[in-house]
DNA sequence: AATAAGTTTGTAATCATTACAAGTTAGCAA
DNA sequence: TTGCTAACTTGTAATGATTACAAACTTATT
């Protein structure tokens, strides 16, 4: 999919957050490698094509995107931050045996539960355990 | 709800896990106190009572129950690691204004999606946020 | 070009969690 | 009951991820 960076850019404007050139780039990472990364791998990656990067740039071009809402924290397992490009509403998987993630369609809006009905949801998270087909064949 | 310690020490038994008095502590407060708490909330709580209790025990006896499948690790956020007692199937709902964290029933198994069809499904997690009813009254 | 606000960088600080070694405890067998 | 062995606890030190901070740099705007 591609960016439509000018579209990006005016929403970023309105939160007095600048799209510089390194937060593109780690847009553009997200946008092009669905791998669901760490902070480390998005810095590995694109540390070979910045060599200036540093790390707590990640960090912060990670959390200004965040704020603004076009990326999004997958709390998976409590020893590693992951995330993902904001798209429509999926679910995550992941393979206890690979670690792999896996994303799967699913509609999140149609969860419903009577105990919530007085509260106000802003944000739908499924996460899912267990073996993947190709770990499953082994 | 009371434990039933012959019951659950006899599972343990089979992990090689014994039930400890502090591991039986942490297990009774996660029993009695259904707050979600993290570890420094557990650790404050019966330090009270036992002195001698070190944090590291606190993560030990944890990890253990953890690994017994007696204790479930939730991880809404990425930088605050709770646990809850292993109950029947619910979700989670954290305020993002006080904090709070509430269940909510929900029948975690009727979540199908035809990409996961060849996955083998050992677990499911549903983490919401958004307001609570106190939060909205304000 | 000048200005002001926002961004990047590197280092240092912080915080949660784990590793480790020494001492302690619990369960089992003789 | 005694002794043995494995498991547990403790405190300290190490690790690792993330944030704080100050100085230098960049960008958009006037």
């Amino acid at each position: 999919m591609k960016l439509n960076l000018e579209e990006i850019t005016k929403e970023l404007k309105n939160k007095n957050i600048r799209l510089s050139h390194h937060r593109l780039k780690v847009l553009e990472f997200l946008n092009d490698n669905r791998i669901h990364p760490t902070v480390d791998q998005i810095y590995i990656q694109l540390h070979k094509e910045l060599p200036t990067l540093s790390k707590t740039t990640v960090y912060n071009s990670l959390n200004a995107l965040v704020d603004a809402g076009l990326v999004k924290v997958l709390t998976i397992e409590d020893n590693e931050t992951r995330y993902d490009i904001v798209t429509d509403n999926h679910g995550h998987f992941k393979c206890e045996s690979c670690g792999k993630i896996y994303d799967f369609e699913i509609n999140l809006s149609s969860f419903q539960s009577k105990d919530l009905d007085d509260f106000k949801i802003n944000n739908r998270d499924i996460y899912f355990k267990g073996i993947c087909p190709d770990c499953i064949q082994q």
